[in-house]
DNA sequence: CCTACTCTGCACACCGGTGTGCAATGCCGA
DNA sequence: TCGGCATTGCACACCGGTGTGCAGAGTAGG
């Protein structure tokens, strides 16, 4: 082999090599949507050619990577948010676990427009929906406002994560509990009751 | 001429296209920020061709397209927002106004990541650091909270505007109150005052 | 009517990314 | 030591978008 550029390729199993691919594809995506096979590969520390040998085409690439993704995302949901919780504290609960991953989905909110619309808004589509239910449940508990409809809202306090995500330059200029008081704020939670959660569910 | 489509070709004057090419780059490049020179150019009844006679190169119409859309947001922005105003007033205002305009404007949201995000993000420096600062002398005034940093804050709240905008399938199912209310939130201003703000500067 | 100007409808060259084929290389386990 | 396997490093064809050139056709105004 020849591989002057300090790559580690130690343990090579094909199931390995797939996710160095898929995990540079995270990465790299997530940064510039449009980005190249090219670029993939290179940042995946191997050639173009080997991608192919796992995703037979690009959209492949991004479809395997957006279900990735969004399983991921559905079981910290589920987890956070079981129907017996009340709606304000499972998305207190939520934030705060989906936080320490939040840059391995920055690539979903960046793909959803361009190219893949289509198939990548049907996958977010199973979250948002969940989402949804439980703002609405949220309101119909009174404890989140009406100021807007529910399907709005959800989608305005999700992705508020990913804005502050991508916003806060230093990597750990905003912490969990600070993105969950923001996000409790614009769903109608009053201060006090949003800052309780904060602490609550930040460990 | 030959044009079978209906498309109004009156009153053609030089800049009479080029703006009816802008506005139909607006739209196209909102929904589809990739779109080709084609694609605008049969948005706005008009062949490749003539597109390129207006802008020598894509990145001259998306740069001309950027430039217009910044004055504009720094008009309104300059009229809602005077120094002596309390800084939730005036933000208060500056959604007011905006909102109705919002469609315009998606396109530089969706523009940052992309392509051009060099450029693009230098004009929009301007807006989001003049944002920046009103929401921090509302911090210091009281009126604002401090769960997250100015910075970080106003952004979150700036690209609320829009995720709602384009979130909201049905045109109207939003009005520009209700908008006011769910960024004030998150901005940190208690309920009551909130939708007294909006109120007031929803004419 | 003639001129000037815009828009059209092709032509084309160029470029970058995609996807494939194939021979060569290196590694790891039997 | 040998055979299989993953990876490499080219080769290539293909496609779609970009940007240009040029000869027309339609139109408005003097």
């Amino acid at each position: 082999m020849c591989n002057p550029c300090g790559v580690q390729n130690q343990s090579s199993g094909r199931r390995d090599t797939r996710d160095r691919i898929l995990g540079a594809a995270v990465e790299v995506l997530g940064t510039t949507p449009d980005a190249g096979m090219g670029e993939v590969a290179s940042a995946a520390g191997v050639v173009r050619r080997t991608v192919y040998g796992y995703f037979p085409s690009r959209s492949d690439l991004v479809l395997a990577l957006a279900r990735r993704a969004v399983d991921e995302i559905e079981a910290v949901l589920t987890e956070a948010a079981p129907v017996e919780k009340s709606a304000d504290v499972a998305w207190a609960d939520f934030v705060a676990r989906l936080w320490p991953l939040v840059h391995r989905y920055r690539v979903m909110v960046v793909l959803r427009r361009g190219e893949f619309g289509e198939d990548i808004h049907a996958l977010l589509g199973q979250v948002e929906h969940a989402l949804a239910d439980l703002v609405r449940r949220g309101q119909d508990a009174g404890v989140i406002g009406r100021h807007l409809p529910a399907g709005v809202l959800s989608q305005a306090a999700w992705s508020a994560v990913f804005t502050i995500a991508d916003d806060a330059s230093s990597p750990t200029e905003v912490d969990a509990a600070s993105v969950t008081v923001a996000t409790l704020l614009l769903l109608g939670v009053p201060e006090s009751r949003a800052k309780a959660l904060a602490q609550g569910s930040g460990r």
